[in-house]
DNA sequence: CTAATTTGACCTCT
DNA sequence: AGAGGTCAAATTAG
């Protein structure tokens, strides 16, 4: 959510819609013309579908400009020696459910057979739900004090499901380097999952990196690829001049999916230093 | 002993 | 008023 703040909505909403929404389309097209590919199928859906959230999310702020306010007001809360009551009465008094109910906007959703998505989660609270068969569990990243990672979740088991699936929604981005995200991946944020998965060389030297870090952690290894591919959909700030990016983009111009126009719009924006089509 | 989880209380929002 | 989100003391696990 914070991404979103100083940041142009229209060139958010280019973003979002245009690019990514586009670019992952054509992509799961081709994908599902392929055998064996029903995996990465399922993550670029996933993509798409937090795409348009984020989307959403942007049309949302443009269409209310008092939850804008809102958004800006809780960030000013947050800052330190803000000053204002609300920071003070944290400051002295018990905190205990001292918080602004959260909103849905800035917030992604992932379905899936495991809790585990490589992170290290710290769970604070579990609330019957009404009308829900099964409790929702609420966790905070572990490094939330000694990094100031704000990210938190939410996960609840699907209850139509026979199989368990949990259904989780996320808040807010990681900001702690604990993650099992390589970081060339992690930084680049512009979700590549398909560049970079596609190749094997790529995925290879992830996997190893996993390796190497999972064991320090308790949380199931296996998952660790599935959770590097969905993390490559978490909304985040791009990088405004990615080499990866900007080729992605001239890509998906040449393959005809997105338009000069695009192109221009983004150039105009600095996703990318210079259009490189004729 | 330290870190994680459980759980009831407390607070905000609808 | 009640649902939902968070806190923190108590408890449990490693």
């Amino acid at each position: 959510m914070e991404e979103f703040l100083g940041e142009n909505p229209h060139k958010r909403l280019i973003k979002e819609l245009l690019v990514e929404g586009k670019i992952f389309s054509v992509q799961l097209q081709s994908l599902l013309k392929q055998p064996n590919e029903s995996v990465l199928a399922d993550e670029l859906i996933q993509k798409i579908w937090g795409s348009l959230t984020q989307a959403i999310t942007v049309l949302n702020s443009l269409g209310n400009s008092d939850n804008s306010l809102t958004q800006s007001q809780i960030e000013k809360v947050d800052q330190p020696n803000s000053g204002s009551g609300l920071k003070m009465k944290k400051e002295k008094q018990d905190r205990r459910g001292c918080y602004k109910r959260r909103k849905t906007s800035g917030s992604w959703m992932r379905e899936s057979e495991t809790m585990n998505d490589g992170c290290a989660w710290r769970k604070y609270g579990q609330k019957k739900i009404l009308n829900s068969k099964y409790p929702r569990c609420y966790y905070r990243c572990t490094h939330k004090y000694d990094q100031e990672c704000r990210a938190t979740k939410q996960v609840q088991i699907i209850q139509e499901n026979p199989t368990k699936m949990y259904h989780t929604t996320y808040f807010g981005n990681h900001t702690c380097n604990s993650t099992k995200i390589p970081k060339h991946t992690y930084n680049s944020q512009f979700n590549h999952a398909m560049v970079k998965h596609s190749n094997s060389t790529v995925l290879k030297e992830e996997e190893e990196e996993e390796e190497e870090e999972s064991k320090g952690q308790s949380d199931n290894a296996s998952s660790i690829v599935d959770s590097n591919l969905w993390q490559d959909f978490m909304p985040s700030s791009p990088s405004a001049h990615d080499s990866t990016l900007a080729a992605n983009y001239n890509a998906a111009y040449y393959e005809g999916v997105i338009s000069s126009h695009d192109m221009e719009d983004l150039a105009k924006f600095g996703e990318i230093e210079a259009i490189e089509f004729c």
